[in-house]
DNA sequence: CCTAAACTGTTAACTACTTAACAAAATATT
DNA sequence: AATATTTTGTTAAGTAGTTAACAGTTTAGG
């Protein structure tokens, strides 16, 4: 199965999450242009994707749901789960505090940070959060291995640095400023501004084509 | 200059952005490969990028910065603006609204929606928040173009209904959840999710292929 | 039992995007 | 003044991702 590609990758994170959902509804099979409409891509995109990851469903029936969700976490889970640490606890780093709490079993958030940590703990006392200067330690003794960004532009340079000397294996930017790391630290980057823009854009050039 | 690849223009944005940083450091002229250090992708893309916007440079001296943040300006704004409205105020709603708010001249927040608008009104006054009941009203009086969802999963479907028939042209999707919406509405959809499961994925890979 | 319908799995064609290669021109160096 | 260097703009080649086409197989219906 060696290399995926990275959108199929994308799209076996989504139809997970079709298939748990499906799973909570009693439904045991699904056929390849059930999953398709669920993620407004076609039919024949799933059938690759599943062709790709080397599952095979039953005809006119259609694929095992249970046994699907299964070999999708057997290939994106790690065994050992992964820990997760998120930097910036503004109201984007809450965002996705809450967004992934407990939610996934093998990625687990097991520190934050935040500059005003202090603050933080007072407001939300549920929540773990470090001063950002002992992130090094923090994430060396809690062995994170995703550090996830959502601090100021500003900051995004530096704290992108400590996490690389921290040994993160993996980062998710959401700064609009990129950043450099070695290559072999993962990097993945996300502009809001930029899809906003790219929305807008479309937005005017459909005023303009018709 | 038709149809520029949607990678492009996503690129483009990002330009303007690093340019506009270079102009407010004192810079007039830029190089591709400078310009393309700051987005870590090659020279070689960003002057492909410019020749599909019919922008040139001057030999040995590069790109006047002035110039080409005009140019990127005429590409993706509108002259009259474009409206933005955002959907859930929890805390990825505020993020993006701060994020976005006063920022980009063509691009305004002119109203936000919350189920506990009450709520948001009290703890945020500067925030303008409406009942979500009201959203199909308020949209078109205020002729809001764009809709930024920022809702719960479960809200995801409704939601996306209620935005088409208030008549924007354009939805982005921070919801988990993709929705369905006629052809001639732009759909941009992230999942955060999803990111972080493909940085895991990539994590895990680096680990197993060592 | 035979035919039609409904699906899957896979190859092949196509489209989108990126990178390489290089000619042409401006400046710098000798 | 001649040569080397730097940088752009563009074509061509290469890579990644999507879609079409269809053979093959199971079930359903007559």
């Amino acid at each position: 199965m060696k290399n995926l590609p990275h959108k199929t990758i994308e799209r076996l994170s989504q139809y997970r999450r079709a298939l748990l959902n499906c799973l909570a509804n009693g439904k045991t099979h699904i056929f390849s242009h059930e999953l398709a409409k669920l993620q407004h891509i076609t039919a024949v995109q799933v059938r690759r994707d599943l062709m790709l990851i080397g599952y095979t469903g039953t005809l006119r029936k259609g694929y095992n749901v249970k046994e699907l969700i299964d070999l999708i976490g057997t290939i994106i889970d790690s065994e050992n789960g992964i820990n997760v640490a998120i930097v910036g606890m503004g109201n984007l780093g809450r965002a996705l505090y809450n967004y992934f709490s407990g939610k996934r079993t093998k990625l687990s958030i097991v520190a934050t940070f935040d500059k005003r940590y202090e603050k933080i703990k007072e407001d939300y006392p549920e929540i773990e959060c470090y001063n950002t200067a002992e992130m090094e330690k923090i994430i060396k003794e809690k062995k994170v291995d995703i550090g996830i960004m959502a601090v100021p532009a500003e900051s995004a340079t530096t704290i992108a640095d400590k996490l690389v000397n921290s040994g993160v294996k993996g980062i998710l930017n959401y700064t609009p400023k990129p950043v450099n790391v070695p290559k072999d630290v993962y990097l993945e980057e996300y502009d809001m501004i930029t899809s906003l823009e790219k929305v807008a854009f479309f937005v005017k050039k459909q005023n303009d084509d018709v």
